[in-house]
RNA sequence: GGUUCCGUAGCUCAGUUGGAUAGAGCAACAGCCUUCUAAGCUGUGGGUCUUGGGUUCGAAUCCCAACGGAAUCACCA
């Protein structure tokens, strides 16, 4: 039970006896006192002064006294104003550092039956992945864990585009101007590589537009004119047809990207329990169309177009199939999710994509409703902000993308360059070393990314993400790090059978253990805001709070036996709870670095 | 124009269901390595929580409006 919960009980109990009156436990306002005052928790009794008929501080001092007398945790109170401030007994302290530490899954939440779906990543295979994929990535990747952490079994899944015309595109410059070049024969990542075509065709495309305009065709026009376009779309067309030389060149390249971004992921520590591919899903969702049409959800227009009037929901009318019997965006992804969700039995699913396609995703679940599909209001998007960069925008034509790996490269090279000159390391293999380079800059870039309010437009600062000092995962791993030597090097046994009922703990030692006490809170919090940052946050606190302890209570060279197994035992508690938070945003590393 | 989101220190961000004198980091300045890992700790300076109303014992937080910024409103995905 939490503090909070454990009060309001008491303080309900002592206004029924006191006042005769029965407040619903719930409605008193229990808070963690401000450091300025004397106390563990303060009781709002403003809220209380029309029952008590008194003044806030005669109705602090009643229900106070009267906790003190009948509540053996309660050791003290006064009363400010409207606020009682109350200080536990070293027995409930104990106690709950005890039942934390008995707990050795202490953070994972009872099992809730619920199955629940997360896709995220979702990546074009025409191009590799950048800055933006790293933060879709990274909140579902700890989204998927923190959900797990809630009790959850949790399936992450992703959709690769890897059909339509941009895709083509690429494909046809292949053809046009890379022939014969693969990942193999030019040393280039194979992602890249497609990348590379993909620009390409762009060149020779606003090359051709170009001309087109300077020959006197007017910009629309050209724009649909010119000639590789319409060689790409050709090229689709072919490839809806299974034209084998089409499929095989499209299976090549399609084969380089997924190993390129194999590679990427893994350097990221991401993966998949389900890859769904749009070249096998895109005809989904048409039979949803014709049930819709069935059920008057839907309109069919003149020229065969299937629509959907939103107008009376405040939205816009949305095309579901095009006048020739194609899908449209939403239409796959209606099918898909009705897909979804009767072959997996999903009590939910969560889509993690930018906010961009806030309104995509509105409609969405809109239209599943409308064809009485109940589960459409368990449908959550994730919408995360833009990364933006110091100069503004990432700008894939105007060449302004950070590209994923490269960024990976470089925090790597970054904590190697600070690891050397900071002498930490040197007592390692060189396997190690290296593995461990990794995982810091790694853990800057996940912390920077991921400590930052998932909704928000964040800015994305290179040199900032690649500082390792103040509140950077780097500063998180390093604590733990730490306090995992100390434990190393304790030379006495411990555990929670040691800590004596009676022992004061110090007043840093309850602000680490009333710390950790919030961890299954913040975990279920976490979860249900879909929200990595929050665990982000207090894993810092968590390290900062050590941090402070550390500096003036000299652990190990405490001299009686007794004090010393409880702070060993209360610092294992804090190692284990803040290697799970770190779990949780994706920066564990070894014990030792 | 409609809809949605955002606006907190010079910069990047926190801020629990509305609570007491709004917090961190970076940057600046001043200290602390004979001590369990100094990627650390301590101190100083820095705020009209965009603005104006409203709700109430009490508002950064809830409501309304204005201003500023972003996204979106395709037979694109």
């Amino acid at each position: 039970m939490s503090p909070e919960t454990f009060i309001q009980q008491k303080a309900a109990a002592a206004i029924l006896s006191l006042y005769g009156t029965e407040v619903a436990e719930t409605s008193l306002q229990v808070s963690v006192t401000r450091k300025e005052f004397d106390g563990d928790y303060t009781l709002v009794t403003f809220p209380l002064l029309k029952i008590t008929h008194s003044a806030p501080d005669v109705t602090g001092n009643a229900i106070g006294a009267y906790l003190v007398a009948h509540v053996p945790e309660i050791a003290a109170y006064n009363s400010v104003k409207g606020f009682l401030n109350l200080s536990f007994s070293p027995l409930y302290w104990n106690e709950t550092l005890r039942e934390i530490a008995g707990n050795e899954d202490y953070g994972q939440l009872p099992p809730t039956g619920r199955r629940i779906m997360v896709e995220f990543s979702s990546p074009n295979t025409n191009k590799p992945l950048h800055l933006g994929h790293i933060r879709n990535n990274l909140l579902g990747d700890s989204v998927s864990r923190i959900l797990k952490a809630n009790g959850n079994e949790v399936i992450k899944a992703t959709l690769v585009n890897d059909r339509g015309v941009h895709i083509c595109k690429s494909m046809l410059a292949w053809q046009k101007l890379f022939k014969g070049k693969t990942p193999a024969s030019t040393g280039i990542k194979g992602d890249h590589l497609v990348g590379d075509c993909y620009v390409a065709f762009d060149k020779l495309y606003k090359g051709e537009v170009q001309a087109l305009m300077e020959a006197g065709m007017p910009e629309e026009e050209a724009k649909r004119a010119a000639p590789s376009l319409r060689e790409a779309h050709e090229m689709l067309v072919k490839w809806e047809q299974e034209d084998p030389e089409v499929r095989a060149l499209w299976s090549m390249m399609n084969g380089w990207v997924f190993e390129g971004f194999a590679e990427t992921y893994q350097a990221l520590g991401i993966s998949f329990d389900k890859v769904d591919r749009e070249s096998e899903t895109y005809l989904l969702g048409k039979e949803l169309v014709q049930k819709g049409l069935a059920e008057g959800v839907f309109e069919k227009q003149a020229d065969g177009s299937v629509w959907c009037d939103l107008t009376a929901d405040g939205l816009d009318r949305k095309l579901v199939l095009r006048g020739d019997g194609t899908s449209v965006y939403i239409t796959q992804d209606l099918g898909t999710a009705e897909r979804r969700f009767a072959q997996y039995d999903l009590q939910s699913h969560v889509y993690v994509v930018g906010n961009e396609q806030d309104y995509h995703f509105q409609v969405l679940k809109l239209i599943l409703k409308k064809l009485g599909f109940d589960w459409a209001d368990q449908i959550y998007h994730l919408s995360y902000g833009m990364v933006e960069l110091p100069n503004g925008k990432m700008k894939s034509r105007e060449g302004t993308v950070v590209d994923a790996d490269d960024l990976i490269e470089e925090m790597y090279r970054e904590a190697k360059r600070t690891s050397e000159e900071s002498g930490k390391l040197a007592d390692l293999n060189e396997e190690e070393r290296e593995k461990l380079y990794h995982m810091i800059g790694l853990g800057a870039l996940k912390y920077f990314i991921i400590k930052v309010d998932p909704k928000k437009t964040m800015l994305f600062n290179p040199e900032e993400s690649i500082d390792f000092n103040g509140n950077t995962g780097p500063f998180i791993q390093y604590t733990h790090a730490r306090i995992c030597s100390i434990l190393r090097k304790a030379s006495v046994a411990f555990g929670a059978s040691d800590i004596p009922a009676s022992l004061q703990p110090s007043a840093k030692e309850i602000r680490l253990v009333k710390l950790l006490g919030l961890y299954p809170a913040k975990v279920a919090e976490a979860g249900a805001a879909l929200s990595p940052a929050v665990i982000a946050n207090y894993a810092y606190d968590l390290a900062k709070e050590f941090n402070q302890y550390y500096h003036d209570t000299p652990i190990l060279k405490e001299a009686d036996e007794a004090v010393l197994k409880y702070r060993l035992e209360l610092i294992a508690v804090l190692a284990r709870t803040l290697r799970s938070a770190m779990d949780l945003v994706g920066i564990s590393l070894p014990d030792r670095m």
